[in-house]
DNA sequence: CAGAATCCTATTTGATACTG
DNA sequence: CAGTATCAAATAGGATTCTG
């Protein structure tokens, strides 16, 4: 850890998962495995289809889901999570049980 | 990770972590185990303020910094990270690690 | 020195309506 | 079905001035 803050690249991986759905999103993905778009809104009822197709896209920008379009009507879009996106997959597993943990530890700070 | 969505905590660390300075507050602090204000100011010279002092203050109510304040004048006001605050370093390395080797696969992407 | 207060801009998110 | 487009509200962030 010696020189990180000169170096820090704690962003760029933070900015991949900040955004109010990306995480859930990652997460379905990497449980389901492929997901259509109105399965995921469904999955997710408070999303509106605008962030919904924004958040999607920026993960797809970033190669960390794949977007595959049927040409067909009605369309049909499904979405999964690259192979690349998958290295993620350690570090939301160790954000997930550190929250689980702060909600405990919150807890316990008001005597819970 | 079989249910995480239902229960997820990711955006609870990702909170905590979230704010333009804070990674960089973390990782100074970690290094120099405690620094006064206008030393942080002066390793980050493009934080202002209000800033700095906002993003100090939400990591210090969440446990992750403490504040000691020495009544005397001048003011002398020391932040360090917590013995609890410290349980994030693995993931504020994990995610450096993850955004150094991003950058990389970036520019294959583009093939620079 | 370590901030608080005020004012302002920019970015994010949401609500709603429309479409190939 | 899988989106766009438009407008409004909320939030984050910045610039500047003042103070115990």
């Amino acid at each position: 850890m010696e020189k990180i803050p000169e170096y820090c690249k704690v962003e760029d991986a933070l900015g991949i998962l900040v955004g109010k759905w990306k995480p859930i999103i990652l997460l379905h993905l990497l449980q389901k495995g492929t997901l259509r778009f109105n399965e995921l809104r469904r999955i997710m009822p408070e999303i509106t289809q605008k962030m919904l197709t924004k958040q999607l896209r920026e993960l797809e920008d970033e190669d960390i889901i794949d977007r595959v379009v049927y040409p067909q009507v009605p369309p049909k879009v499904e979405y999964s999570i690259t192979k690349y996106g998958q290295t993620l997959e350690p570090i939301l597993e160790a954000m997930h049980e550190w929250g689980m943990n702060h909600t405990m530890h919150k807890m316990k700070q008001k005597n819970m």
